[in-house]
DNA sequence: CTGAAAGCGCTTACAG
DNA sequence: CTGAAAGCGCTTACAG
C-alpha cells in the first residue's frame, strides 16, 4: 500500500510468518506505524479459523463467588493470550442456547456454567464442532469434559461436624430449586444426618441471595423449637440469616451454631467469623479454562471426563466449636 | 443450501430482511433447523462493520470494586443486546495499546479503564475511529467523553466530618502511586486538613489491596503519638488495617477511628461496620455504557464531556460518631 | 523474496 | 420474489 508492497507481504511481515527481505520489513513495519494500520481481526479469523477468544456463559456475573471464578478463568486466559467474550445471566434453556448461538465464529470454544441446563438442552444448544467444558453441571452432560466441585461431600463433612460438635437439631437453608449445587448439598446434609434424624430435619427455602438467608433467619428466630445450628447452602444466605438473627436478638454461635458453603473472601470479615466450606473456585475457573484450551488445540485430546474438586472445612467461629469444647 | 434456495435468501429470512414468499421462508427455517445452522458472526460482522460487542479494559476484573462496576457495564449491555469482550490487568500503557489493538475489527467500541495512562499514551493507543468512553481518567484525556467519579469531594467531606468529630491527628491510607483516583483522594484529604494542618498530617503509603492497608495498620498501632483517626483511600485498605489494629489490641473506634471509601458491600458486614464514602461504582458502568452505545449509534453525537458522579458520606459505626456525641 | 489470485462466510445492491 | 455477483479485510498456497 503505502509502503509499496502487496497486501501478502504486509501479512508475512505482521504475522512474522514466510520469508521476507529486511528492506521491506522496514518499510511495512514503517508505513504501518505512520498510517496505525491494525489488521482487523473479524476479517482475520475468518480466513484463519481462529479467534483466541473464549465464550464465558455464566448465569451471573456478580458477587464474590463469581468475581472468584472469572478471576481464575482471566489469569489462564491471559497467560495463554485469550480473550474472553462474556455472557451472563439465562435464566433459562432458550436464553443460554441463543447466547451460544451468538457466540458462533467468534470463539474458539466455550466455557458453559449453567446450573438449570440439563444434558439434553445443553447438547441441543451446543454447536457439535464447538469445543467446550462444562462446569457445575448435573451428571454427565453430553460430550464435553466437567469440572465440579464436591458438593455432596462438602455439605455432608460440614454437617457431620455440626453433629459431632453435639448439635441436635440442625436446619439447611437450601439453594434455588432445579440447582444442580443446590440438590448436591442439600443431599450431602440429609446423607449426614442419615435416616433417623432427617425426618426430623428443617429445610428452609432459598435462592443463593442475601436476602433469601435473611428471610430464613427470620423464620428461624422464630421457630418453635428452635434449631441450634443452621447450615446454609452458601456463604451469603448464611451472611443475610445472620443478620436477621441478631436482630432478632438470637446470638450466633451461643444460641445458634451457623454455617456456610463457598468461603468467599468476605466470610472471614463477618462477627463471627464464618465456619464454612472452602470451595476451590478460582481453581475451578484455572482448571476448566486450561481443559478447554486443550481441547482447542487438540481437539482428539477432549474426553468428556467428569473432573472433582475436592473441598475444605474451615473452621472459624461461627459454629461454636471453641464454646463446645470448654463444656 | 439443503432448501434450494440461494444463500441470499437464507440470509434474508434470518435476519428478517427483504421481501420473502412464506413458502420459501419455512423451507429455509426448516432446513436452518435440521442442520443446526448458525451463522458465521465473524463474516457477517466483516461486511456489516457491526459486531454488537463492546470491549472493556481494565485494570483488573477482581473483587468487590470491579464486581460492582462489571455489573452496571454487564445490565446495561444486556439490555441492549450488546456482548462483552473483556480484557484485564494492563500494568502499563504498552500493554493497554496491545489489548486495544487486539480488538480492532471485533467490537463496535471500547470502555477503558487505565488509571495509569494519561492522554497522549491513550490517544496513541485509541484507533482515532473507534468510539471509545473513558472511566475515572485523569484530566480530560483527549477526544472522548468520560465519567469520573468524585474522589476529591468525598475525600474532602470524608475528612471534614471527621474533624467536624473533633479528631486532631487524622493519618490517610494513600493508594497506589501515579493513580489518577489516589491522587485525587489524596488531594480532598489535604483540602480538608488546610494548610495548618495538613503539615502534620500523616500518610502513609498503600496500593488499593487489603494486603497494603494491613501493613499501613501496622505502622498506626505503633506510631507515637498514634493518629486517633485513619482515612483510608479504599475500604479494601481500610479493613486490612482493621484487621492489624485488632491484633495489635487497638480498638476501632474506641482507640482510633477509622474510615474507607467506595462503600463496597462488604463494608457493612464487618465489626464496626465501616464509614465510608460512597461511590457509585454500579452506576458509573452503567451510565458510562450508555454513553458509548449513544456514540456508536450516533458517531457525530460523541462530545468530550467529563461527567462526574456525586458521592455520599456513609456514616456507621467505625467513626466512633456515637462515642463522640456521646460526649 | 514477492505478487496475483483464490477463498473464508456472510450481506446487499443489482438484475431479472 | 429470487439468484448471481461483488465485496468486507484478511491469509496462504501457487507461480514467478
Amino acid at each position: 500500500m503505502r509502503a509499496r508492497v502487496s497486501t501478502a507481504s504486509v501479512s508475512r511481515v505482521l504475522n512474522g510468518s514466510g520469508a521476507v527481505t529486511e528492506p521491506t520489513r522496514q518499510r511495512v513495519l514503517r508505513a504501518a506505524q505512520y498510517l496505525r494500520y491494525t489488521p482487523h481481526e473479524a476479517a482475520r479469523s475468518l480466513i484463519t479459523r481462529r479467534t483466541r477468544t473464549i465464550g464465558v456463559l455464566l448465569p451471573d456475573i456478580h458477587g464474590e463467588y463469581f468475581s472468584e471464578l472469572i478471576r481464575g478463568i482471566d489469569r489462564a486466559a491471559r497467560l495463554r493470550g485469550l480473550h474472553l467474550l462474556v455472557s451472563s445471566s439465562h435464566g433459562d434453556a432458550g436464553e443460554a442456547a441463543l447466547a451460544l448461538r451468538a457466540m458462533n465464529g467468534r470463539v474458539d470454544g466455550v466455557l458453559v456454567m449453567s446450573p438449570y441446563l440439563n444434558a439434553k438442552s445443553l447438547d441441543a444448544a451446543l454447536p457439535s464442532t464447538l469445543p467446550a467444558v462444562l462446569l457445575n453441571t448435573p451428571e454427565q452432560a453430553g460430550r464435553a469434559p466437567a469440572f465440579v466441585i464436591d458438593d455432596f461431600g462438602g455439605a455432608k463433612a460440614m454437617v457431620e461436624h455440626l453433629r459431632a460438635l453435639g448439635y441436635q437439631r440442625i436446619a439447611h437453608i437450601a439453594g434455588p430449586e432445579g440447582n444442580y449445587e443446590s440438590a448436591e448439598r442439600l443431599r450431602g446434609f440429609q446423607a449426614a444426618l442419615g435416616r433417623t434424624l432427617s425426618g426430623r430435619a428443617l429445610v428452609l427455602a432459598g435462592n443463593f441471595t442475601e436476602e433469601s438467608g435473611y428471610q430464613a433467619g427470620q423464620q428461624l428466630a422464630a421457630a418453635a423449637p428452635r434449631p441450634d445450628a443452621v447450615f446454609a447452602a452458601n456463604d451469603m444466605m448464611a451472611i443475610g440469616c445472620l443478620l436477621a438473627l441478631r436482630e432478632a436478638g438470637v446470638r450466633v454461635p451461643e444460641d445458634i451454631a451457623l454455617t456456610g458453603f463457598d468461603d468467599i473472601p468476605i466470610a472471614r470479615y463477618i462477627t463471627p467469623p464464618l465456619t464454612t466450606v472452602r470451595a476451590q473456585t478460582t481453581e475451578l475457573g484455572r482448571q476448566s479454562l486450561e481443559e478447554l484450551a486443550h481441547a482447542i488445540e487438540d481437539r482428539e485430546s477432549a474426553r468428556p471426563d467428569r473432573h472433582t474438586l475436592s473441598t475444605q472445612l474451615v473452621i472459624r467461629e461461627s459454629c461454636g466449636q471453641a464454646q463446645r469444647r470448654a463444656r
